[in-house]
DNA sequence: TGAGGCCGACTTTTT
DNA sequence: GTCGGCCTCA
C-alpha cells in the first residue's frame, strides 16, 4: 500500500490520521472532502481496523459509490469488500429487514416510494370525504414526512398541541387522522415509507437494548459525509450508534445546507460541540477547485448570512476571470445568449462540452435550454425531473414484482390489478377496498379470503379475480428458484404487458416498449453484478427490489456517461459535483431566490446557500444571467434580477449592464423589444437561429443544420441502407432497411451480438460511425 | 368497462 | 407547458 499521506496537505492529514473520538471536519466547498473521507477510511483500514466494523454513511448512492470505487483504488477490493457504505436509507434498510420480527414487519417488506405514499394519502383523504383542496395530498405528505423526521409518531402528532393547533390555523384539522389511517395501511401492507426507514430504526434501537448494543459494538468507527444535511432522526440514529465508542466522524459545510425543506437542520452541525465536547475540530479551508476571483466571490455573498461556522475559504490558484452577469430580454433570448457564450467558451479555452454545466433553480426551466441547443446543435444531458423508475410502464412492472414478493403489498395491487386490461374495473375494485377497509386486511388477504364472496359482483368477475389471484401465485412460486432477470421477463411476457404495447403502434406505446426493455436490461445488470460478487446466491427479485426502491435517476449508470456532454441540472442536483465553467441562469428575484410561502429570514439564507453551492461549483469560468421577462405557469410574467447578483462584491463581476437601472430598458433591448414576438415565433423555424452578436436572425450552414439533425432524433437523416451504426444496448450493427416518414421512420438493424432488431429512429440512441 | 378528449391545476429542491 | 383527473360516449 502506498504512503497516501503524502498527498495530503497538513489540514487534511491532521483529519485523517486523527481517527479516535469525536471529530468535526469543516469542510470548505472544493476543499478536497471526499478526499478526506476516502483517505481517512482507507487509514483506517491500513491500521489494521476491519472493514466491517466501518459505517460511512452518504446522502446520495452516487456519492457512495464513488467513495467506494476511490476505496477501493487506495487498499484494493479485498479490504474493502465488507465496508458498511452506503445511504441512509440503504444501510438501514438492509438492518431493519434483519431485524424486521423486532418491529412486526417481514424481512420482505415493500419501500413505498413518494409516489406511492402520495397515492396512499390521497386514496385516504377521498375515503373520508375531505376536500382535496383543502387536504392537498403534497401538503399533507409533506406534514407526515416531517412529522416523521422529527420522530413524531401518530400518537405524538395528535397530542400534540403545538401541532394540532398549526393544523387548525391551516385549516387542515384532521391530517393527525390521515397520518394515523395512513400508517396502519402501510402496516397492513407490509411498506415502510422513505420516511420509516428512519422513524423504525430509531424506534428498533430505543426499544430494543440488546440490538442497539450489538450495532453499538459491532460499528466501532462511523463517518458521516454531509453531516449539515442530516435531519433529527438520522442524527439521532448516529447518536446511539456510537454512543459506545465514541469514534464519530462528521464532514460537513454548514454554508452548504440546502435540505431544510426536506427536515434537516443545520443545528446538527452547528451544536455539534454540545453532544460530543471532547471533539477535535478540523477545518478545511483552502479551495483547490476554484479561481481565486470565484472563491472570493462566492465567500462575499455568503458572509451575508448570519447564522455560521466562521471560516475563511481561500483558494491559492490563478486569479481567473470576472463573474460575467448578463441580461436577456426573455427567457428564450437566455438560451441563446447562453447557447452561443457557451460555444464561444469552449473554443476560447479548448473545452468539452462536459466541462460545461447549466444550473438552474427548478427543473421546468430546463425546457428552454433543451431548446436553444437543440438549436444551437450542442449535445446535452438534462439531469432529475421525471425518474426513469417513475415512468408509468416501469412503475407497473415493478409492481407486479413487488406484488410477486409481498402479497400485501397494496398499491402495487392497485396499479396492476386491472392491467393489463382484465375485466376488473373501477367499481370492483371500489367493493374489494371498501371490504379491506372495514376488515383492516390488505386487498390480496380480502380476495383470498370468504369476504370475496360478500363483493355484490358476478360471477365472472369473481372468477377473473381469481384467475388475477392464480396468476402471481404462480409468478411466486416459480420466484423460489427462478433469478430475477429469468422471472422478470417471464411475468412481462406471461402478463401480456409487452402484447398490449405491441397492439399499440404509437410512438408512445414503442417508447414504452423500450423503457421495459430497458428496465429488463437493469435488472439482468443487477443479476450479473451480483453474481460476481458472490456466485453462490441465486438473486431473486426480493434482492433486486431492495435494491430498486432506493434508486434514483441520477444513480443508474447510463450508457452515454462518457458522452461529450452539457449537463443541465438544479442547483440541488449539482451539490458534490464541479465543472470548468458554470451557467447560473435565471438569476431572478422571486425564482433564485425561489419566492415559497413568503421569505422568511430562515428561507433567505437557504436560499443564499444554495446561490453559494452553485457559485462555487466552477473551477474556471462562472456566469450568471437573468431575463426580464420569462413564462411561468405558461403566462409572461416581468422579472427583476436577484438580489444575490448585488451581494456579491463588484469587484468580482463583469457586469455588461447596471442592475439599479433595470428598470430602465437599454437601447439593445428596445430594439428587442419591438421584434420579439416576431423573434420569438422565428427563432424556431428549421435552419434559422438567432445570433447574437449581429443581434438577426441567420440561416445556419450545412455543419449547423446535419449536427442539429444528428442530435434531433426525430429527423435522424443519417441513418441509410448499408450505414454502420452504434446503439447503446445493442452494440455494433448495420442498418439492412429503413422505412416510414419523418418521425415515423423504422429502421431494420442486424447487430453483431443481438441479431435483427426493428428500431424506431425517433427514440433508437444511435450513432453512424 | 374502456378509451379518448377536454379542462383545470400546478410547479422547489430529493433520499 | 405539462400532467392528471374527470367526464362523456361507444
Amino acid at each position: 500500500m502506498k504512503n497516501f499521506l503524502d498527498e495530503l496537505n497538513p489540514a487534511q492529514r491532521e483529519a485523517v490520521v486523527n481517527f479516535k473520538g469525536p471529530n468535526l471536519i469543516i469542510a470548505g466547498a472544493g476543499s478536497g472532502k471526499t478526499r478526506v473521507l476516502t483517505y481517512r477510511i482507507a487509514y483506517l483500514l491500513q491500521q489494521g481496523v476491519f472493514a466491517g466494523n466501518i459505517m460511512a454513511l452518504t446522502f446520495t448512492n452516487k456519492a457512495a459509490k464513488e467513495m467506494k470505487e476511490r476505496i477501493v483504488s487506495l487498499v484494493g477490493f479485498e479490504n474493502s469488500r465488507y465496508l458498511w457504505m452506503g445511504t441512509f436509507h440503504s444501510i438501514f434498510a438492509k438492518i431493519l429487514r434483519s431485524e424486521a420480527s423486532k418491529i412486526d414487519f417481514s424481512p420482505k417488506f415493500t419501500i413505498y416510494d413518494t409516489d406511492d405514499s402520495k397515492s396512499l394519502i390521497k386514496a385516504i383523504v377521498k375515503e373520508l370525504h375531505f376536500d382535496d383542496k383543502q387536504y392537498k395530498t403534497s401538503e399533507v405528505h409533506n406534514r407526515i414526512s416531517m412529522a416523521k423526521n422529527n420522530l413524531v409518531t401518530v400518537a405524538n402528532y395528535v397530542n400534540s398541541p403545538i401541532i394540532q393547533e398549526q393544523d387548525l390555523k391551516s385549516q387542515r384539522p384532521q391530517i393527525g387522522k390521515i397520518y394515523s389511517i395512513y400508517q396502519s395501511r402501510l402496516k397492513t401492507s407490509d411498506a415502510m415509507d422513505f420516511d420509516d426507514l428512519l422513524l423504525f430504526t430509531n424506534i428498533l434501537f430505543r426499544d430494543n437494548a440488546d440490538i442497539a448494543e450489538k450495532y453499538q459494538k459491532h460499528f466501532k468507527y462511523l463517518l458521516v459525509d454531509e453531516y449539515q444535511d442530516t435531519n433529527y432522526a438520522q442524527y439521532l440514529i448516529i447518536k446511539k450508534l456510537c454512543e459506545l465508542y465514541q469514534n464519530i466522524s462528521v464532514v460537513g459545510d454548514d454554508s452548504q445546507s440546502i435540505y431544510s425543506f426536506r427536515g434537516a437542520k443545520i443545528e446538527n452541525i452547528l451544536n455539534f460541540k454540545k453532544d460530543y465536547p471532547a471533539l477535535k475540530l478540523f477545518k478545511l479551508e483552502q479551495n483547490y477547485r476554484s479561481t481565486k476571483n470565484i472563491v472570493e466571490a462566492a465567500n462575499s455573498l455568503i458572509n451575508r448570512n448570519r447564522n455560521r461556522i466562521p471560516k475563511k475559504v481561500w483558494s491559492n490558484n490563478e486569479e481567473g476571470d470576472k463573474i460575467k452577469v448578463q441580461k436577456a430580454f426573455t427567457d428564450t433570448e437566455e438560451g441563446f445568449m447562453v447557447a452561443n457564450l457557451l460555444k464561444e467558451y469552449k473554443s476560447e479555452n479548448n473545452f468539452k462540452f462536459n466541462d460545461f454545466v447549466i444550473l438552474y433553480r427548478i427543473n421546468a426551466q430546463s425546457r428552454i435550454f433543451e431548446e436553444s441547443f437543440r438549436r444551437s446543435a450542442i449535445p446535452y444531458k438534462v439531469y432529475g425531473g421525471l425518474s426513469f423508475y417513475q415512468r408509468k410502464e416501469v412503475k407497473d412492472v415493478i409492481a407486479y414484482l413487488r406484488l410477486v414478493v409481498n402479497h400485501n403489498d397494496d398499491e402495487a395491487f392497485k396499479r396492476i390489478i386491472n392491467y393489463p386490461a382484465r375485466g376488473i374495473g373501477k367499481t370492483t375494485l371500489e367493493k374489494v377496498e371498501s371490504i379491506s377497509v372495514t376488515n383492516n386486511m390488505s386487498l390480496w388477504n380480502t380476495i383470498s379470503d370468504s369476504k370475496l364472496l360478500q363483493i355484490e359482483v358476478n360471477q365472472g368477475t369473481i372468477s377473473r379475480i381469481l384467475n388475477f389471484k392464480g396468476l402471481i401465485e404462480h409468478f411466486s412460486e416459480k420466484n423460489t428458484d427462478t433469478d430475477a432477470f429469468e422471472l422478470s421477463s417471464y411475468i412481462v411476457s406471461q402478463t401480456g404487458i409487452l402484447r398490449n404495447l405491441e397492439a399499440d403502434k404509437s410512438q408512445e406505446s414503442l417508447n414504452r416498449k423500450q423503457n421495459i426493455e430497458e428496465l429488463l436490461n437493469g435488472i439482468k445488470d443487477f443479476c450479473e453484478t451480483s453474481l460476481s460478487e458472490n456466485p453462490e446466491a441465486k438473486v431473486l427479485l426480493e434482492n433486486y427490489l431492495e435494491n430498486v426502491s432506493l434508486l434514483t435517476d441520477f444513480d443508474t449508470t447510463d450508457d452515454n456517461e462518457e458522452k461529450d456532454r452539457v449537463a443541465l441540472m438544479t442547483v440541488h442536483s449539482a451539490k458534490g459535483l464541479e465543472f470548468n465553467c458554470v451557467f447560473i441562469v435565471g438569476a431572478e428575484h422571486e425564482l433564485f431566490p425561489l419566492y415559497f410561502n413568503g421569505v422568511a429570514p430562515e428561507n433567505i439564507e437557504e436560499e443564499r446557500r444554495l446561490f453559494y453551492v452553485a457559485l462555487t461549483r466552477a473551477k474556471k469560468i462562472a456566469n450568471i444571467s437573468f431575463t426580464e421577462n420569462r413564462y411561468r405557469w405558461g403566462k409572461p410574467v416581468t422579472c427583476q434580477p436577484s438580489s444575490f447578483i448585488s451581494e456579491i462584491d463588484k469587484e468580482f463581476l463583469d457586469m455588461a449592464i447596471e442592475i439599479d437601472e433595470e428598470n430602465k430598458p437599454s437601447s439593445y433591448n428596445d430594439k428587442f423589444n419591438k421584434k420579439d414576438t416576431l423573434l420569438k415565433y422565428e427563432m424556431f423555424k428549421p435552419g434559422i437561429k438567432f445570433n447574437l452578436k449581429e443581434k438577426k436572425l441567420v440561416h445556419l450552414n450545412i455543419a449547423e443544420k446535419t449536427n442539429i439533425l444528428l442530435i434531433d432524433k426525430k429527423e435522424n437523416i443519417n441513418i441509410i441502407e448499408g450505414a454502420t451504426v452504434i446503439h447503446n444496448r445493442f452494440g455494433k450493427g448495420i442498418v439492412v432497411r429503413v422505412e416510414g416518414e419523418n418521425s415515423n421512420t423504422k429502421a431494420l438493424i442486424n447487430f453483431d451480438i443481438s441479431g435483427e432488431k426493428q428500431l424506431l429512429l425517433k427514440f433508437a440512441k444511435l450513432k453512424v460511425i
